[in-house]
Formats: C-alpha cells, sequence, structure tokens
DNA sequence: CCTTATTGTTAACTTCAGTTAACATTATAA
DNA sequence: TTATAATGTTAACTGAAGTTAACAATAAGG
C-alpha cells in the first residue's frame, strides 16, 4: 500500500501525460507546489513501487499498474470534487483544493457511499466507474458524466 | 495555529473529562490507539500553546482556551459523523473513525457548507453551534439534536 | 559546436508524529 | 508499611515528507 503523499503524484503524473504527453520534474513541482527535489524522492519511491518506469534523467512514464491506480485515484477524488462544487457549493478552486486533502483521508468504502450519494442526488457518475454504482439507475449519467470528465483537472 | 494530530488529542481529552471527570495518560494512549509517550509529547506541545494545564506527575486539565477549542473541534467532527452515518449510511464505528479522519484534513468552510447541509437535509443542527447554521430554519432540530448529543463518543 | 540557461539529482538537514526501552513516580493491596 | 502493580516520563531512535544548497546533465540559441 502506498501513502496518500505518493498517490498525489501518481494522479499528478498521470495528468500532465495527458494534459502535455510528457511528465516532467519541473511541472509536477510547479503543479504540486513543492521542490524538485521532493518529486525526486516521490519518483523513486513510485519506482520502487513499480508504479512508475524511469531512470536518472530518463523519460518519465507510469506503468500499466501505476495507469490504473491513477484513474482510480483520480476518480476518487472526483467524485469528493463534485460531491464539494455541485452539493456544498464551493467555489471551484477551492473545491479542487479540498477534495485532494479529502481525498488524502478517506477510505475507498467512504468514496463508494459518496460515489452512490453523489450519483443518486446529481445524476452524476462515472465510466468505467471502480466505484461500485448502478449505471442502470440514471442512463443521462453517462452523458452528462462524460461532458464533464473533459474539464477534469 | 495547532496540527491536526494536536487537535485529535485535545478532542480526546476534553471527551475523557466529560466521561470520567478526569483525564489520563493512558486512557489517552488507549483512545487514540497510540503510545503513551506519544500523549505525553502532545501533552507538552498543548501546554506550550496554552491550551492545557499541567505540571508533571499532575493532573490533566484544559484552559478555557483548550475547552472551547475543544468544543468547536467536536462539533466539526460530529457534522462529518453524522453526515457519513445518516446520509452515506456508514455503520457507526466506521462513520466514527472515517470522521476522525476526514476532519483532520478538512477546512473549516467547508465544515460550515456541510454543517448548512446536514442541516436542510436531516433536520439536525449543532446547539450553540460555532458553524453558522440558521437555527431559525428548523425549530425541530434543536430537541433532535439534544437527544442526540447526549450519546456523542 | 560551445556557452548559457534550464532541468534534474544528490546530500545533508528539518520537522512532525510516532515508536521502544529504560526508568521514575504514584497507587494498591497483603 | 512495604512490595508490587500501574501509571507517567525521558531519551534515543525511526520514517515520511518536505526543505536548501550545491552540483550534474541536457537542451537551445547564437
Amino acid at each position: 500500500m502506498i501513502s496518500k503523499a505518493l498517490e498525489e503524484y501518481l494522479k499528478t503524473m498521470y495528468v500532465l501525460k495527458k494534459q502535455n504527453g510528457n511528465i516532467r520534474v519541473t511541472d509536477i513541482a510547479n503543479k504540486m507546489e513543492c521542490t524538485k527535489p521532493s518529486v525526486n524522492k516521490a519518483l523513486n519511491n513510485l519506482k520502487e513501487e513499480k508504479l512508475v518506469n524511469y531512470e536518472t534523467y530518463g523519460i518519465i512514464e507510469l506503468t500499466e499498474q501505476g495507469e490504473s491506480l491513477a484513474k482510480k485515484i483520480l476518480e476518487a477524488y472526483d467524485i469528493i470534487y463534485v460531491f464539494l462544487k455541485e452539493v456544498l457549493n464551493l467555489d471551484e478552486e477551492k473545491a479542487k483544493r479540498e477534495a485532494e486533502k479529502i481525498k488524502s483521508s478517506i477510505s475507498d468504502e467512504t468514496i463508494n457511499k459518496l460515489a452512490k450519494y453523489v450519483h443518486e442526488v446529481l445524476g452524476l457518475s462515472n465510466l468505467n466507474c471502480n466505484y461500485d454504482i448502478n449505471q442502470e439507475k440514471c442512463r443521462n449519467c453517462i452523458k452528462r458524466t462524460a461532458k464533464r470528465k473533459e474539464k477534469i483537472c
């Protein structure tokens, strides 16, 4: 089991890959508002866990495991984000920051239940969801969610 | 500003005082599932912050500041607990454990909004609440909340 | 192609929150 | 009242996650 701090790094890397096509130490440090040596350490730890492939001064990439874990983390984060923004009406920036912090303390079980709740209240869900939502229950979710997904992060 | 870890100690001490009439290192350690030296350190830190009065081997008590902060922390914790238990349907034990962890990562602003939400959805609120709930909105809250308060912790 | 700027790495240190092991103090009960 | 059990304290250590300062490698522009 990886730490919550490392999960954040992994998530950030996944997002950067999507956004920029590559993953760089400096970009991670900027997004996470930390220093490059911190990123470097995280990188080595994630490599240790076989979630990331990279050699010193080389290209950084997520492994398959890394990618699927990142997706799961991102999904959890997104569920919390949606709840904060759409249900509690936090503004976007605040909701993002807060979702990260909460994500770092909440269990999978609770995320699961929150996902269901958000689903029921808002009719929003997640495609290919690792959390056990009944997709049948609201067919409109798919469309709405797909649209929303584009602007995550 | 005190750390989230110290807040947990303070909260626990407040609860123990209510429950047992006194506060002892061993009891704190048991409740928090940590060792006595950890408690001892926390105690010294809280003393440093003037939240706790105590001398080595002496009686432990919260200062006025300590008590009012503890109340606020407990209230925030309780708001999260209620949400998890009554809205998301976590079982009691899980909700307690989870509420503590979430409490340690969430901001006052978010707690505030969650409090309002819980209030609106469940008609539960907190007496003497430090969080800005409109008490007028649901007079029944008072009774229900008072009843619930008895069995907190 | 070589100088300079950018990017990445390493080493040594800090802080926080916990631990174990050893010891001191206080309380209990024979 | 004294031996023993329970409780509390201290010191020294661990590990996670960050930092700064110095340096190494790579990339880019003249």
